[in-house]
DNA sequence: CGTATTCACTAACCGTCAGTCAGTCATTTA
DNA sequence: TAAATGACTGACTGACGGTTAGTGAATACG
C-alpha cells in the first residue's frame, strides 16, 4: 500500500511549490504589497488551495523566511568548518553574515518582520515556534564558539559566551539594517562608510574580549575589510 | 481680522486632537490592528475628516511617532545638560534610553516601523523627511558628545565620532529590541539577563574607545547597573 | 438685513483583499 | 459498479483604507 506514501510525498511537494511561488512574489513586492491571489496564480492553484497548506498569508511569509534561515545556518556551519580556531570562526562569521546580507538581501528584508511582533496579525503559534527553534540552532553554534574561545584562553575568562554572542550578533545585525536603509545618507551627510563601521564595530568588540595572547595572533586577520559597494 | 488666525489655531487644534485619538488606538492595538474607523470614533469625527488632516493611516502613525521622538530628544537634551563631561553624558544617555524604553514602551514599539521600509505602503515623502530631520537632531547631539570627548582627550584620537555614535546607538537599540521580544526566553533557556547585557555592552564599548586617563576616572561610574524587571 | 460664499465635516460608497465554504471531480475503495 | 475520499475550486463575505458628493453653519458681501 504505497498510495499513502505517494500522497504524502505529493502533498509535501505541493507545499513546496506553493512556497516557491510565494517566495517569488514576496521577494518582488514585500509582505504588504503581495496578494494571496497573485501567489495562487503563480502557483497555478486557486487561492482556497493555499489555505489547505498554510493557515494565513503571514504564516506563508514566515515559511519562506525559514528557507532564509536554513540558508544562513548552513552558511554558518560551513564557515565554522572551514575555520581553524573559534576566534577566526567568529570573525569569518561576521564576514559571512555581511555576504549573506549582500547576496540574499531579499531574505534579510524578510527577517525584519520577525523583529516587530506588533505587526503580526495572523502568525500562528506553531509557525512562530518553528522559527524560534531554527534561530536557536544558529545561536547555539555561535555561543559554542565563544565558549570554546574562552576554554582555549583566547577570550577573557570573565565574559559570558551567550552574552558575548548577543552583543556581537545584535550590533552586527543592527548596523546591517542601518546600511540597508541609510547607507547613502551617512555617506553624504557625514562621509561615514557604514560598511567599514560594520567591520570596525565587530573587530573592536572582538579585540575588547580577547586575551592579549589572542590579540597578537589575530590582529592581522582583522585589518583590510571591504568597503561600501552601494 | 482675527478670524483667519482663529481658524488656523482651531485647525491646528483639530490636528492635535486627531493625533491624540490615534495615539490611544495605536498604543492599544498597534498599526495593523488599528482601524481608521476606530480612530475616527475616538476623535468623535468621521473617517473622511481624518483624511483632511493626514494623508494616510501610515502618515498618521508616523505623526504619533514624532511625538515619541520629541520626547526622546528632550530627554537627551536634559541628560546632557545635567552631565559634567562628554563621557558621563554618553553613559547617562545609555541609562536614559533604557528608561525611555521602559517608561515609553509604546513609542519604542512604534519606532520599529521606521526600520522596515518594506512595510511602508502609504508613507508620504514629506512625513518621512520630517522623521529623518528629527532623528538627525538627536544624532547630532550624540555625535557632538563623542567629538567633545575626543577633543578633551577622553576618547582615543583614532575613533571617528559619527562611527562611534552609530556603533553605540545601534547596538544599544538592537539589544533593547531583543529585551522587548526575547527577554524571558534568554532568561529561561540560558539564564542570561539581557538587561545586564545591555549595560555591559555599552560599558564595554565605552571602555574600548576611552583613553587610559578617562578609564580611571569613569570606571566606578559604570559598575552597578540595573537588572531585569520583566 | 438678506444673499452668496466658503469650508469643515459627513456618511454613503468604492475597490481591494484575506479568508471561507459549498460544491466538483478524479482517484481509490468495497 | 457504486460509494467514499479528499484535493481542489472559485464565488462569496466581511473588513478596511481611502474617496467624494453633498450639507449646513459661519463668514463675507451688497
Amino acid at each position: 500500500m504505497g498510495i499513502q506514501e505517494r500522497k504524502e510525498r505529493e502533498k509535501e511537494q505541493r507545499r513546496d511549490e506553493i512556497l516557491t511561488a510565494a517566495q517569488a512574489v514576496f521577494f518582488e513586492k514585500g509582505l504588504t504589497n503581495s496578494t494571496m491571489d497573485e501567489i495562487a496564480e503563480k502557483a497555478e492553484l486557486s487561492k482556497g488551495t493555499l489555505y489547505l497548506y498554510y493557515n494565513s498569508k503571514e504564516d506563508l511569509y514566515l515559511a519562506v523566511m525559514t528557507r532564509g534561515f536554513d540558508l544562513l545556518h548552513q552558511m554558518c556551519v560551513e564557515v565554522v568548518e572551514r575555520s581553524t580556531s573559534p576566534v577566526e570562526a567568529i570573525w569569518n562569521l561576521s564576514k559571512a553574515y555581511f555576504e549573506f546580507f549582500e547576496k540574499q538581501r531579499n531574505y534579510f528584508h524578510m527577517f525584519y518582520f520577525l523583529q516587530s511582533p506588533t505587526l503580526h496579525k495572523q502568525v500562528s503559534a506553531e509557525m512562530m515556534e518553528s522559527c524560534t527553534q531554527q534561530t536557536n540552532k544558529t545561536w547555539k553554534l555561535f555561543i559554542d564558539l565563544f565558549q570554546q574561545g574562552v576554554n582555549e584562553g583566547m577570550f577573557r575568562k570573565d565574559i559570558s559566551p551567550p552574552e558575548a554572542a548577543v552583543i556581537l550578533w545584535s550590533s552586527a545585525n543592527s548596523i546591517l539594517i542601518r546600511i540597508d536603509n541609510e547607507c547613502e545618507r551617512w555617506k553624504e551627510q557625514l562621509n561615514v562608510d557604514l560598511v567599514q563601521v560594520y567591520f570596525r564595530s565587530n573587530a573592536l568588540f572582538l579585540e575588547s574580549v580577547m586575551t592579549k595572547k589572542a590579540a597578537t595572533t589575530f590582529a592581522p586577520l582583522m585589518s583590510n575589510v571591504p568597503t561600501a559597494t552601494a
